[in-house]
DNA sequence: CCGTTAGTTCTGAATTACCGAACTATGGGA
DNA sequence: TCCCATAGTTCGGTAATTCAGAACTAACGG
């Protein structure tokens, strides 16, 4: 395996972040990875709701984090470990990834975001 | 012409929000229509930067925008006026506009926010 | 009634997203 | 060492979105 690309913090865009979190998966996982600090695996969150994410999507889906530079992904073993890139991120853009994560916590309407191990 | 669709503030959801605002050419609009309080028109802004946009996906962008929750149009005449509902879905998402507009405005690479008539 | 300006809809081409299937990489035994 | 199981990536075909030119509609002013 090639090592993973990930952007230096300053080339970082507002639209490429938006565009990976306008997705309520890709919310939905990222809210999981900031709120654990670090998942340690694809498959521990294949199931988000009720709803099952083929691992191919579920692939798909870190590398749009990862490539926008939300995510930090390393190889350990025969998994992958995930860090959200909050301080970084947090540095270049305040608050915008609290405000994007409240707020698809407090739409109701949005089961994508409850995630059995929540609480 | 049939009277145009806003959705409900409490139908508004955020990953809407997100992918209207994660283009950098509607993202720009919006930041204008919010700095200005109202914009009169869609062709008053109708180069961004120096790019000319189409007004087939001018209007498109507007209609995006009010698809999701972020502006209000209504038709004064021959011309469009819009305005943002900030009030609104700041109350319902706090901080999340501010937040995204500073990031477009804080990215030195973003050169589809240099609008001409911002000051 | 006609022309002009403002904006929308239609349409086909190009791009992107989705997901099953095949593939690669790593570690653990026998 | 070889083989298997697990974890994840890439490929390929199809479906869904996006883009922008052209044609259309709406409103006002002679």
């Amino acid at each position: 395996m090639r090592s993973l690309f990930h952007p230096a913090i300053e080339d970082v865009r507002p639209d490429a972040i938006l565009h990976a979190l306008s997705d309520p998966n890709r919310a939905a996982i990222f809210a999981q990875i900031m709120r654990a600090g670090c998942v340690d695996a694809c498959s521990a969150l294949a199931t988000l709701g009720d709803r099952v994410i083929p691992k191919s999507s579920l692939s798909t889906h870190f590398k749009v984090l990862r490539e926008a530079g939300l995510i930090r992904s390393a190889r350990h073993g025969v998994e992958m470990r995930n860090e959200a890139r909050f301080a970084e991120v947090e540095a270049r853009f305040p608050g915008l990834l609290d405000a994007i994560v409240n707020a698809y916590a407090s739409d109701a309407g949005c089961d994508a975001m409850r995630v059995p191990a929540a609480e």
